[in-house]
Parts: C-alpha cells; sequence; structure tokens
DNA sequence: CATGAATGAGACTTCATTCAT
DNA sequence: TATGAATGAAGTCTCATTCAT
C-alpha cells in the first residue's frame, strides 16, 4: 500500500474492487462488510469512501466492470469457428463463465449477477437484452444455413435462444468448478441442438 | 397459560413458520427480522424463541418442510400416466414448482433452496441424492422401454438427470410466473427428450 | 434500573429524556453522542431507539416537553396580581426561566428553543405565536386601564410585546443565574413600562 | 513555489477565511467540514492546514477577527453626533449589526459569538469588558450632561449599559433583516432612554 | 407458555488530521 | 508552499438474542 506511492491512478479503487468481488463471492453483499473489504483491500475503511459513495456503489461498480468484461467476451466468442453447437458453447460460455473464475464456483457468484438486484437491475436487463439478440441471430443464421429449425418443435429463435439461455444459467447454478461447467455446458448444447436440428435424422442424431 | 391448548400444541410453531417463509421469500434471509417474523406471526418476539433456537433454526426448519413437502409431491408425479416427456415435466415441476407458489416467483424464493446454503447444505444435499435417484430410476426405466437412448450422445441416465435437474433449475431464475415456468419446462424437456430419443427419427422428431 | 422493573411505564423514556436534556444543555446537540445519552440515563444505546426512532426525536420530544410546560406556566402566571409591570415580568419569566431550571444557565439551552432550529421550527413558531397573543393581550387590557400607552412612542401592542420578549431573551443570553436573571428582567421590564407609561410623568417614572 | 508570490503573503489565509466565515454562519460549526472550506476558498485541504494548526484555530482566528472589527466599528461610532439614544444605537450597531452583514440574518451567525462559546470565552470576555466600558463612559457623560438619570430607578451606569446590551442582543435574536433589526433597536433603545431619561416629564416623554 | 423491554455487538458512513510527493 | 490521498476514531442506527415478569 505504501510501496505503490502514487503509482497506478486509480489502483486503491481496483484493489477496493479486487477485494470486494472476492468477498461478495464468497460470502455474499449482506455478510460482506466495509470493514471486511477495507481489511482485504489493506487500506483504512475511510479510503474506501474515497472511491465509492457507498456500499451498493461498489456493487454497481463491480457489476458494470462485469457487464462490460462479458460483452467483450461475447463478442470475440461470436467471431469464433466451428459447428452451430460448438460456436453457441462458446458464446455461452462467454457470459456464463465468470462464475468459476476465481477456480470454483463460488457461493455468492449469482447474487452478483441476478438480473432481479434492485441494485443493478437497469445494467443487467441492458446487458441481458443485448445478449439475447446476439444469440437469436446466431440461431437465424443457423437456421438460413439449414442447421437448425427450431420451428419443427413450435419455437421461434427466441424461443430456442431464451431455453439456451436458461439451461446454461442452470447449469452455472449445479456445476462446482469450470471443467465440470464447460462439460455440461457441452452436453445440453449438443442435446438442444439434436433436438432442434433442421432434420433431426441428420448428424448426430443418426450418427451414420 | 390461558392460551395455551386452544390451538394444536405446535400451532404457533407452525404459524412462524409461516411468516417466516412468506417473508423470507419476499425480502431474502437477511433483510428479514425476528421482529417482522414475530408481528407477521401474530405472537411475541420471545415466543419466537420458544419454538426456535435461534435465526438459522427457522431456516432450517423451513427447509426442512420444503423438502418433505418435494419428497411428497415429487412421489405424487411420478406415479402419474403419459409419455416420458409428460412425466418429467410433471417430476421436475413437483420439484421446482414451489418457486411460484405465492402466484409469482418470489424474489428471493432460490435462497431458500440455494444447495450451496451454508444453514441448510446437508438437507439439500440429501435431498438432492434422492431426487436426482427417482429421475434415473424413471429415466432408466424409459431406456429398457426403447423410450430414450440418451448413450447415443455419450450419456449416462445420470447425466440425463443432472442435465433436467439444471434445466429445470435454469429456467425457475428467469420465468417471472407459474403458466410461463410450465411452458417453457414443457418445451426444453421436450428437446431434450428429443434430442435424447432411442431414435430421433422416431417420435417427436419425426412426427409419425 | 434494574431495581425498577416493569415499575412505572415509560420510565426509561423519561430517563432518556431527563439525560438528554442534562446533555443538551451543558454540551449542545451535536456534541452529544446516543452513546452519552444512553450512559448517562443508564440504559443500553439500543433501548434509548424503543423510545425514539432517531436522535432528532429525542430533541423534538424535548421540544415537546418545554413548549407544554411553558404553556403550563404561562397561564399560571397570567393568572397573578400585581402592577402590569409585575405580571408581565411573572409571565416572561414562565417562558424563559426554564433557561436556568439546572440552576445555573446551562450554555446550550438557548439551542433547545432556538426558533430558527430546523428540528422543530414549526412546534416553537407555534408556540411563539400563542405567547405573543398572551402577551398582547395583557397590554391591550393595560392601555384600556390606563396604565400603558405605546402608542405615545408611535409602538403597538404587537410591538412592545414583541420588545419585551427580545429583552427576555437578551437578557436570558447574559445571566448566568436564575436570581440574576430575574434581576435584570425586572429592572428592563420597569424600565420599558416606565418608557411606556400612560403618562411617563406618573408612577414609576415620577416616583411620587 | 510557482504560485507562490504571486498573492500577498496571506492571501490564501484570508481566503481560507472568508470562506470559513461564510460557511460557518450559513451552516453552523459542526456542520461545517474542513473539505467545504477548502472548495470554497478553493485551495487544497492540506493548505488549509498550512496556516492553520485545526478547525479551532480557524474558529478562534474568525472571533479575533471580529473582535477587531467591532472594536474599530465601535470606535467610529461612538465619535458621530446627535442625540444620546441616536448615539446609542449607533454604538450598539456597531457591535451586533454584523450578524446581518449578509444582507438577512445568518442562522448560525450568533453561536460565532456566542460568549459562552469555550473555543474563545477569554475573547470574547474581553472584547465584552472593552464594549461595556464605552457604553458606561457614553452613559456616564449623559449623566453628568443631564440627558439621563438611571439613579432613578436604581440603576447604576453599569446596570444600564448590560440593560442595553442585553436589549440589542435580543433583538438580533429575532430580527430576520438588516431594517428589521436597526428599527427594533431604535425603538427598544429609545423607550430606556425614555425609561430612564433625566426628568422622564421631559423631552420624548411629554413631547411637548 | 408467553411477553416485550432491554441489551450490545456490529453495520455503514463522516470528517479532522497527517504526510508523501 | 501546495496538494489530496489516506487514515481511523467516532457517530447513528439495526437487530439477534436474553430474561424478568
Amino acid at each position: 500500500m505504501s510501496t505503490q506511492g502514487r503509482g497506478a491512478p486509480g489502483a486503491k479503487r481496483i484493489a477496493i474492487l479486487d477485494a470486494a468481488i472476492r468477498l461478495f463471492s464468497q460470502y455474499g453483499y449482506r455478510r460482506t462488510s466495509i470493514d471486511d473489504i477495507a481489511r482485504e483491500a489493506e487500506v483504512a475503511k475511510g479510503t474506501v469512501y474515497l472511491s465509492f459513495k457507498s456500499k451498493e456503489e461498489i456493487f454497481r461498480a463491480l457489476a458494470e466492470t462485469l457487464c462490460e468484461r462479458v460483452d467483450s467476451n461475447v463478442a470475440d466468442a461470436r467471431a469464433l469457428d466451428g459447428s452451430i453447437a460448438e460456436r453457441l458453447v462458446a458464446v455461452l460460455e462467454a457470459k456464463f463463465g465468470f462464475f468459476f473464475e476465481t477456480g470454483h464456483r463460488s457461493a455468492h457468484a449469482a447474487e452478483l449477477m441476478d438480473s432481479k438486484n434492485r441494485l443493478c437491475a437497469d445494467l443487467f436487463a441492458n446487458s441481458g437484452r443485448r445478449y439475447l439478440k446476439v444469440l437469436r441471430e446466431m440461431i437465424d443464421a443457423a437456421i438460413h444455413a439449414g442447421e437448425l429449425e427450431p420451428s419443427r418443435m413450435d419455437l421461434s429463435s427466441s424461443d430456442m435462444a431464451a431455453m439456451l439461455i436458461s439451461a446454461a444459467h442452470g447449469i452455472a447454478s449445479s456445476a462446482t468448478n469450470k471443467a465440470m461447467y464447460h462439460r455440461r455446458l457441452r452436453e445440453i448444447v449438443r442435446v438442444i441442438v439434436a433436438g432442434l436440428a433442421a432434420n433431426s435424422v441428420s448428424s448426430a442424431a443418426r450418427g451414420a
């Protein structure tokens, strides 16, 4: 703390955000006190209030950072090559993978991105809308390319997108580490794609 | 002394649990105070401590009650007739439907059944294991009956069971009311069943 | 504290108010912490919040009590006999005498009744209006009785009432104990009455 | 190093004092933070501590300045011509008029000159003594000149001086602007002078 | 059994003061 | 001389838990 001096501007702010995401993830928002955050960030309690007006604002800042990173990850993932299933997995993982960033699924990570969260409902609602659009466009493209045909099950591309999001979300709740999450996500996406493939007689379904 | 005996023994206890589940669902565990619960249950604050040693114990008792009800619901649902997809939907809804019991998804209902919850991890772990077994048995039966063939996608019946649970869980997070939940659950179960059907050429896939 | 048990209902509330008025008088509102009040009242900090929702509410309750007592004192004083000067002194002392109730003028007592105080401006404004009316009525009666004639100095009975209030207020600021206050108040009232007597040739002015 | 020397030495100190008196007057001592003062003075917070050792010292410096200005104003006022009443009004206004310097009575100006203020009790005590002496000398001169005769009401010239001070002080508490203050001060001084005139049969009292 | 007044640890936030640059 | 980031004591308020009645 003393060693960095005026080192990087905003270094303290970042240290505080880092500490906050660690603690919020592990203990939840309410169980994490400003004192805890300050101690973890190795700054004084008052220092926290130089960068953030309130505890809620720390949360919002975290949420913003998260949304930005997710948007960026999603854009990268979307540009990858591969089968529609592979690409969907990549894009879904880009959004939900951060749950496991610290190595294993953190008990309260979900709280951070709970779209019902009153502290940043607007933020996540916007991010969610953008994301849904991305998925829908990918699915529409795959429909045109003859890879998918959700209408066979009376589903629109929006329905399918929502289904994939729910599935990825649900898996994040039960997986305990990134590898497990990745495997299960791949499995369910493959199954859903198989279920909604253009003619399920082809490809994976038939195996031949 | 005067009021006692009037109701069934444990009437107060039940009133407290009822109040607690209402309040926890709506406001969350931390934001609900013992005072709130006592007021909602129309007993004195001290009375709460006659039935429960601590706030955490109220939570555990609630969790136990919930698990029992889920077990009972699941047993009922399992006895129903119908296609494998229909029966799976019924059994999944028996477990996750309580999210919407009050009419619409309560903001904090998930918290109550978060298997990561330190307050009753053991409880939910056991309940979850029992439930997984039920699903696996249903799936195994369907495999024997030639309705399902998850191995075609390199999945065991356990894998498929876990996949369905994740899917149901994920949908509960995004649906906002029971009707929406039911529709989406049916959709994803049908898609998964289609993807893992014995020969996907048959049934839903082919339509014949 | 333990000895009074359920003794008098509201006993704690009164103890807290007593402590508060002592401390506010001596140290001022801002310099007195809730902890101080609780310690002085010999209750726990939380106990204070059973009777009062906030520190401001303690202040308001104090102000209300004060206003009521002043109103009552004023009504009593008004009923007394004596010369107009004597009766005015009594009525003025009924309102401003509490400054010295604890024996000597408390450093911050004025703050409690500062009509500019945002915490109870309404309270004091009303009390002040009632009080001004009382004085005006007394003065009007004395004018009709031929004892006073403020119009000789181009003053209305309202002007004279305001003048007396200011005088009493100003004296309260400089006197250091009740005896001194009483003496000075009598002096200035006698002088003002002399200055505004019906014909200043008479009575006190002439001495004959 | 670069900016220094640009202004007069002590320019910053004066800017800080100016800012402080503005803010203390408007918000009171406790509600005004060093940050506020620094911002209002357009210097950095640390700079405040180059000129003043503590917040209290700012207050003391302000009080000193105020006392000096009052002394100077009083000396000027004393030199004016006019009746004894007019001269007393001028001298009283010289001391108490600053309450309204900003146009209207500032909510917390009184706090600055509260003689009970522990931060500068000595300062104000001395200033007060000097001021009392001035008034007493004026009154003594008027007594010799046959204009006043407080002894008729058993008052010394000191008593009369204290009475005038209290009156002026009390009026400052109730007046809301300079015009109102001036009018009321004139009224009460005229009444007091009438009450203590050499022979109240004369002058204003008789009108003839 | 039932009550609710009482407790006190602990939460969030403010702000006078210091100090490395 | 000037800066402003950093500090931490202190303040207001909440709430799980206890206990005398």
